[in-house]
DNA sequence: GCTTGCAATGTAAACGTTTACACATGCGAG
DNA sequence: CTCGCATGTGTAAACGTTTACATTGCAAGC
């Protein structure tokens, strides 16, 4: 494999100047640049990025760390800032956490001894507590969780407002005991219950059982909790989940007993995914801009990269409630 | 941030022997190492990879190239290779190439140029075409597409076998007007639609149109096709689609016409996804191993990168035929 | 014609490791 | 008592780049 010494002897030149034509640095004379790309392409010289980075301290790689990879609100992020990041000619690497501090802090730490440019991230709670001004030594933007002790760009929906609004239009229906679902892993989760109680709260309902369980909520998580909802002696009329997971377990206890939907129970969730509007009925729920959220975060990231030292921002994307037919309408 | 010369210098010792304790080598006191480590700890040194990569020229993280990010089966894939190498200490770096042979190059490049230790690639065609025994210098495992130009590790499952076997149950049904989508992107598609149609042959039966079209097949794409299919003067009494995208896309266009499953046309697929069991009715599908994919091709992986004489293996696992009533059952 | 200054290029140090080689020490065998 | 060998440790080169600094040549200003 050719290295630049080789490119450099073959057009007579100095692995100096080789390197200034490569990285497009001025005062090198055009017939010299000519001369030596042409030997690059002759010999298929490739620059070596390790190398490059050790040297130069750059690289061109920027880390994801999310917590759930089977999680489709994440891997519409991750497409979104994959399509991003490599449009600029950075590559993603991705860490998956399951909601797992631990495994969180093993990632983070990959991202000083690989020499990572950069990092979008959604913490888990625990390391939104521990996090400190010196966590940050690297470029950082934080996504779907709520973080306020640390100066860090942030990418957001407004989880209270949204689970407000979807809880009321349930209300609306005429529901009165309404249960909730969420993951209690991640601010997402504990904001979005917050506004779920402030809606119950505002018509004097008392959520029929405060179900808010599971650091990391899956399929699984959904079924047992929504099972033991419907099995109260006074079952909800309507339910709330989360997140889509959430909501695939919970339409599988439904189904299990027969029940009917919006009839029997009604049923709306966070997050519309491909099967949200194929379901019997289709479903209602709160679409997130979840490629929007990918591709401002890379964005952000990227900008932040270029200039650390600009300002941080926060930005809080806008939902969507799209009413179907599971809720009652 | 301390560098080995700073562990060296405060426990007294050379740069060599810090290593040495560090990398485990042997032909070194105890006491000094036990003195190293402490040193260690109190500095919390942690090596820099990137130095480390371009000295012993070797790296720890490994790249898995798919076609698309948000197609489950890959995710199923991704989140199994990535537990089973983050075990062994190497970490991911995902590409995304949607079927692009363009893409695909960028990604391979980067390998390279970054000194990544392997990959796992499910190939476009175009790809495989142009693979030679010279392209693979790299560790490399093949997953879910079929090569046969050169000598790699590959897993897989039995395609055309699976197509022919779902194919025949459909058959069984008593149905004779059949259409299949499958996505043409990939040898995968291809190889499906092979089995289709050699079962369809046995039975004397013609498809009714022979649906093959779209590189990158995706819901859209499972939407238009089926449309067109149905809107035949004699549509098909039944439906086979390659993937859980172009399935979502025939639910659809069957939802639009408010045909009935299995009545008006009954309906199979590959992959089993989260919502197949919830759709009204069940779907039926090609259940594929897409765990134990995952994992073998990391574990076929790792062993390459451990010893790259060993014999080149391919391993086929078994799919599973998921009755449930889609179909006509 | 001599200085000044800038453009073009080369030389070599530096990035943070690993490792080949050299060296010192101690111990057992002859 | 010497030789040989294994063990423990240090010195410095090497990995493939980038870049600070040095050097050269040439044009312009005086």
């Amino acid at each position: 494999m050719a290295k630049i010494r080789d490119v450099a002897e073959a057009a007579g030149v100095s692995t100096a100047t080789v390197s200034r034509v490569l990285t497009n640095k001025p005062h090198v004379r055009p017939e010299v640049k000519k001369k030596v790309l042409e030997v690059v392409e002759a010999l298929g010289y490739r620059p070596n990025r390790v190398a490059q980075n050790l040297r130069s301290n750059s690289s061109k790689i920027i880390a994801l760390i999310i917590s759930d990879i089977e999680n489709p609100f994440f891997q519409r992020v991750s497409r979104a800032v994959d399509d991003t990041v490599h449009d600029l000619g950075y590559s993603v690497m991705l860490c998956n956490t399951d909601e797992n501090p631990e495994k969180e802090r093993l990632s983070l730490n990959l991202l000083r001894d690989e020499n990572i440019a950069g990092v979008i991230l959604a913490p888990t709670r625990q390391t939104i507590d521990t996090f400190s001004k010196s966590t940050v030594e690297i470029p950082m933007v934080i996504i779907d969780r709520h973080v306020t002790n640390i100066n860090v760009d942030n990418v957001m929906i407004d989880n209270i407002q949204a689970a407000y609004s979807i809880t009321k239009h349930l209300i609306g229906h005429g529901y009165s005991r309404i249960g909730g679902i969420f993951g209690m892993g991640s601010t997402t989760g504990r904001d979005r219950r917050e506004g779920f109680l402030r809606a119950l709260k505002e018509h004097a309902l008392k959520p029929i059982t405060e179900l808010t369980k599971y650091a990391h909520p899956r399929e699984e998580d959904g079924y047992t909790t929504a099972t033991k909802l419907l099995e109260l002696p006074e079952p909800p009329e309507a339910i709330l989940t989360s997140n889509s997971l959430l909501a695939a377990g919970v339409m599988q206890a439904i189904r299990e007993r027969s029940l009917r939907i919006p009839d029997d129970v009604a049923f709306a969730t966070f997050d519309d995914t491909t099967w949200a509007k194929l379901m019997v009925p289709p479903l209602t729920v709160v679409d997130q801009p979840t490629y929007e959220i990918g591709r401002t975060a890379a964005e952000l990231l990227i900008k932040r990269i270029q200039d650390p030292s600009r300002s941080y921002r926060e930005v809080i994307l806008n939902t969507r409630l799209i009413l179907r037919h599971s809720c009652g309408c």
